[in-house]
DNA sequence: ATCGGCATTTGTT
DNA sequence: AACAAATGCCGAT
């Protein structure tokens, strides 16, 4: 299997700003008892405190002290206080495909059961390509059908990322083609081009659970959250969250499925897929464009 | 630190 | 194929 190790830095400058940011976001959790100042974490990285104020507003929108503010558990415990609506209507149907206003990007989704996809899937091609994105390398998978997964890899990682990802369909024929990859990067991740008159298509292929429990997902808008345990009861197994919690942590189109925007009861943000300072850094990212 | 709960996966017959 | 055991972005004690 070829996985490309050059990945394009020039489509966006936020890109290499990740880097600078995971950094922070590192230092402020893992000394969170010593509440480490801006400086000392500009010092740290060898940036000045003014280059580093300039690379967070490039980033998030957000001045450092905004973006600090939004990676706090009380900020996690402000979005799951806005009491939403329920996340899943009663009358969708697991494997119903359809429309929606899911998510403030905008997706069609279509469900595939395991079943299906094997009938189809044997001889059915995905395409993939590494993109720079605000969070890291992003690796895009898409079928005929649409988006199918998205992936993120610190630098190095790109290749643990693609056997993660192509282990899930291991029927598949993978195929290197970030031509075809590349406008789904730079859709998904710049805010402007998220519109209702053209949804994003995605594929969602898994058990029904799991479908069920993404589905859920795609109902969270940008700037809140949910836990685990609510969509739990929103599925109609309210005492599923761990269940819950695992099919989360299968999702395999993150971002654009929110699962980020799953959080544990009191706010924590229990765990993610690539990594914790991801998630914080995702949820930072959204702090700013609500 | 532990344990109940539950979908899925992995390892055994 | 059936079953047991292990595992995981939980949650409560």
């Amino acid at each position: 299997m070829n996985v490309v190790t050059s990945i394009p830095t020039d489509i966006t400058p936020d890109g290499t700003d990740y880097d600078t940011v995971r950094h922070v976001i590192e230092m402020l959790t893992e000394d969170y008892r010593d509440q480490p100042s801006l400086e000392t974490i500009a010092r740290r990285l060898r940036q000045s405190p003014t280059q580093l104020q300039k690379v967070f507003t490039r980033w998030a929108g957000l001045s450092p002290k905004a973006f600090l503010q939004a990676v706090t558990l009380d900020h996690a415990k402000r979005l799951l206080r806005q009491e939403g609506m329920p996340l899943l209507e009663a009358s969708i149907e697991v494997g119903l495909s359809g429309p929606g206003r899911l998510h403030d990007l905008f997706v069609t989704h279509e469900a595939m059961s395991p079943g299906e996809w094997k009938a189809r899937g044997g001889g059915l091609t995905i395409r993939y390509g590494f993109h720079p994105s605000p969070f890291g390398t992003a690796l895009v998978m898409v079928t005929d059908r649409g988006l199918a997964g998205l992936a993120f890899a610190d630098a190095g990682e790109e290749r643990a990322s693609f056997e993660d990802m192509a282990g899930r369909w291991p029927n598949a024929t993978y195929l290197e083609d970030s031509a075809a990859t590349a406008h789904y990067a730079a859709r998904i991740f710049n805010p402007e081009r998220w519109c209702a008159e053209e949804p994003l298509n995605i594929v969602l292929i898994g058990s029904d659970f799991q479908i069920r429990v993404w589905q859920a997902l795609l109902n969270i808008p940008l700037g809140k959250a949910t836990t685990y345990s609510k969509i739990a009861g929103d599925i109609g197994q309210p005492t599923a969250s761990r269940a819950v919690g695992a099919a989360v942590g299968r999702n395999p189109i993150s971002f654009v499925v929110p699962c980020h925007r799953a959080l544990g009861k009191g706010g924590e943000l229990t765990g993610y897929h690539w990594g914790l300072t991801r998630k914080r850094a995702i949820l930072g990212w959204e702090a700013g464009k609500g």
